[in-house]
DNA sequence: AGGTACTATCTAGGAGTATTAGGAATTTCT
DNA sequence: AGAAATTCCTAATACTCCTAGATAGTACCT
């Protein structure tokens, strides 16, 4: 009777789905494919998970972690453009290395919110970028629309280029940094705002 | 014997498939689901449509043909910033109108490619965005960076908004404006390439 | 050491889904 | 009308999510 528990764990159970989603795809990740790489039944996971949608939004959860831990450490130090050229650069290499866990942080967000609750990772988030951003002396509600430009800008990218959504004519890569010195320009020089403006 | 054919057709399915990826989300979209509402058995739909994957190819085909009609019709007679927030905000408006669709234009593209010659969008999509922004008066290479980076941006915010990505303090539509007219004087104002610019 | 409570995992099974194969009904062509 | 092609069905397989109830392992208490 070999029984030897996998020692499971709500917390392993999404760390495997996360290298599974990497690895096959985020819609690939099944329970079925999370327990066999953990060498156990499917029911045995719903100890741990409440169900698929549950772990999926774990994922997501973690994901988030990750990458905000990633641009911290990349931005740490830096300031001005050098600080926008890390993060940004930082946010891509983490869609780049880890697909399956970055399409998720896209899904529609109906995460436990107890769970969400106790995760750093978006609230973080925000305030780094809001403190890089800092930087540039926007006021509110310039510093709010500077914001989703650039979380635009970056994601909207990655998910293109992801998605095969660049013909080969270019390499992504030039593309990429011609847009960040089109960023940091554009946030040095933000439009003020000429409602009106009769001049 | 009630056998009174439903007439089903590849572009019927398909048609069938975006609307209720639009109703309950693309994920939920399954032969099942497809064929209940045709009234129709679901092994009946593989006389038209290859697998589900292929049902997916083909209803981003259908969202990308039709994005890039909307946009079209809404930048006809207009040019400079008139014609960038009419392309901005038929973009925008088909990801509201049609949320299913829209997530199917992001799927990484494994389209059936005799399939794909077929269908006008894509392409055309590229030549719409390209003369529209010739009105800048870029060169390439500036060219094609300036278009990804307008895709990037578009995409990135409908599909942040979406996903629920903005919090609820400022309303996504300021911002959005706020976004569209960064991007107009980003593109006026172009920056030149410096590459180690002594002065 | 032995008993007890807890929990991790399993066995078993229901319901839904994708897909294939082959057959029957209906339309269309001749 | 008869033949051919098309449209749809029935039947069957295999995989998925998920629930319930049983069993085995661990930890703690005495």
């Amino acid at each position: 009777m070999r029984m030897a528990r996998a020692g499971l764990t709500a917390d392993r159970v999404t760390l495997a789905g996360a290298e599974l989603a990497d690895e096959v795809g985020l819609e690939h990740v099944t329970m079925s494919a999370v327990a066999r790489r953990l060498g156990v039944k499917d029911a045995s996971l719903y100890a741990h998970v409440r169900s698929l949608e549950d772990l999926r939004g774990r994922i997501a959860l973690l994901a988030a972690d990750e990458k905000t831990i990633r641009i911290a450490e990349a931005i740490a130090g830096r300031a001005g453009k050098d600080a926008l050229v890390a993060y940004a650069n930082a946010w891509r290499k983490y869609a780049h290395d880890h697909p399956g866990r970055y399409t998720a942080t896209q899904i529609p967000i109906q995460i436990d919110p107890e769970l969400a609750a106790r995760a750093p990772g978006p609230r973080r988030a925000v305030e780094l970028t809001y403190s890089m951003l800092r930087a540039y002396a926007l006021d509110e509600p310039d510093l709010t629309d500077a914001v989703r430009l650039m979380r635009s800008t970056l994601h909207g990218f990655t998910s293109l280029e992801a998605a095969g959504g660049f013909a080969h004519s270019r390499p992504a890569e030039d593309s990429w940094a011609r847009c960040l010195d089109a960023l940091h320009t554009l946030l040095e020089r933000w439009p003020a705002h000429h409602e009106g403006d009769p001049s």
